[in-house]
DNA sequence: GTGAAAGCGCTAACAC
DNA sequence: GTGTTAGCGCTTTCAC
């Protein structure tokens, strides 16, 4: 293992100071053209790779934004992650990832270690049991700029890149009731987070605006497992009338799906179903599963260029910023009635 | 934004030296409990946030892991991701992701900004048009040891975590044999990647272990897309006699099943039909698709654990490692003609 | 068991 | 347009 290149030792071959030689590489303006290119030229022969670590030391931040995601290996998280690195590779910095796990704990630990690699800036999607923020005030104390995506809280002063879920869950009912579908049965989820409450919201207004009435025993908690698509069928379902399902998960509208051909019913014709998301094998299963897409990869370069905004603006760190990005219905086989005509 | 507490501040508090600090906060065996103990107090009372950048600029190495992949909001690449950052977490380790996109380029500057980084070790799954190697040559010149997954190459002389690809082939082959199939179609990719040549010999050795005569026009080259396996149902193959397929992409297979159902032909019962990846659709099509599990987050903790392995061993970082996961069988009714009787 | 002192490689006043 | 100087926060050798 050679010994490295330093700035010193492009100096001392050029008879210049580690000064002159810094500012030539980073095009300081009062540095003239040959000198720069004559930094250039021996740095290039001396294979000079630049310690961003002494770099981030002396300048006291680093070039690298920190990523908690609950599970990195989840669809919507990893294109989330390609969103941001996109953006981050384009601006000279590197994105750190790190899974919360669901785990309020660990997401401490984890946000812990952002700063004490000293990250230019963390995002974060909040874990389902994230119900304490101390951790983000911390970072935020420290002027570490924080960007919620996805699952944020309104308990945080950062900047925010979302989807419209309010609209979603509006567009996808309302899409339902155009189908024809009067009995329209919503899974949701933990209205802890804003992401299900917001659906919900949409669906409930969706209902009002087309002046049909709500039946609360056709919303139905789940957990967002297939399985529970399922269960819901056969059971709470089994005695019920309804000819539309907007589900906030594309894998228990899934199990809808499953336990509905079980049972000889017909999709559409019968029953509309709709998910929430469009996981990669909606476009797959038969009956192809109608969706709303959150194109989560636009979230992340939304969130990465909030936090450029954020630190790229003049005023101090504490002006905030949001994005607020459009889903789409994706319509497909499985609640569309109006193709089979 | 308050000023940062570090060791000088916890010494001057305690009126012992920051050597001592310092020590104490490494779990030095010289230090007293009693200093420690106070140390460690100290160090809660002010907050104290200990400072990697410096820390790693002192000892030259940081505890980053550059982690290298095409892209990262793939199923495969991501559960690596999530192998890696499981392990480097219980090490004290965070994980930068970089997306190479394919390009060679992009990949080359992924890995200089990497080193820039003073990464302790990087992790890369080749491009498809990696077909030159000096920048991974260059890390290893400066001491920081290369691990690959997956896409690897014979050129470099680096730890490699892989799934034995000829016995993922080999398997999957006689599986269809098993099932009665007798002309067995092989989709395959580019042979300039170990993986699918590795898959291609699995099947050619299946077949002759099993005295099946190869018909070269069953082996047909594709680009891993849903869309060459319907191209090569509806053209190739058209006019051939077959009874099974074994695609080296879970797409292609898919987009076979796609165009036999569209001919009219029962899979399995005419076709068996087998992929390659366990992608998450799999289980979720009609008919669920027989395929190969690789195990990606068993890969990504191989390949974090030989790092470890290496950067421990008290030999010379030129003492590489290699782990071989075995693959498995997932069969599900695309292939499984004995459940029908 | 603790202190003194030097230095990792870079940047940025301040000087001229 | 370039040099001088100091220091970011930590670790570690050498003392005693």
């Amino acid at each position: 293992m050679n010994k490295k290149t330093t700035i010193q030792d492009i100096a001392r071959e050029l008879k210049v100071t580690p000064s002159t030689v810094s500012r030539a590489l980073n095009d300081h303006p009062r540095i003239s053209r040959d000198t720069k290119e004559a930094v250039q030229r021996v740095a290039t022969k001396l294979n000079y790779s630049p310690n961003y670590v002494a770099s981030a030391l002396r300048k006291g931040t680093t070039q690298l934004l920190g990523l908690v995601v609950p599970r990195i290996n989840r669809a919507f998280f990893s294109s989330v992650v390609r969103g941001v690195e996109e953006i981050a590779l384009n601006k000279g910095y590197s994105v750190i990832v790190a899974q919360s796990n669901e785990d309020l704990n660990r997401e401490r630990d984890v946000i812990k270690a952002f700063l004490n690699a000293r990250v230019a800036g963390i995002f974060s999607s909040l874990g389902k049991n994230t119900t304490q923020f101390d951790h983000y005030l911390e970072a935020q104390k420290r002027g570490v700029p924080i960007v919620l995506f996805d699952r944020t809280t309104t308990a945080i002063d950062a900047s925010k890149a979302v989807i419209d879920d309010y609209m979603g869950g509006y567009m996808a009912t309302e899409h339902l009731i155009n189908q024809g579908c009067q009995r329209i049965v919503h899974f949701t989820s933990h209205q802890a987070s804003n992401i299900y409450k917001e659906r919900l919201r949409g669906y409930l207004d969706a209902l009002k605006d087309h002046n049909i009435d709500l039946d609360e025993g056709l919303v139905i908690p789940c957990d967002l497992q297939l399985e529970d698509g399922i269960d819901a069928v056969n059971n709470v379902l089994s005695k019920k009338k309804y000819d539309g399902i907007f589900s906030t998960s594309d894998y228990t509208a899934l199990g809808a799906i499953k336990a509905l051909k079980a049972k000889g019913k017909s999709i559409p014709e019968e029953v509309c179903v709709i998910g929430f998301s469009n996981e990669p094998f909606t476009e797959f299963v038969e009956p192809p599963l109608s969706t709303v897409d959150q194109f989560p990869e636009d979230m992340g370069k939304a969130a990465a260029e909030l936090f450029f905004k954020q630190i790229e603006s003049d005023s101090d760190l504490s002006t905030t910023y949001k994005t607020m990005l459009q889903p789409q219905l994706i319509i497909r086989k499985s609640s569309n009635r109006l193709d089979l005509k």
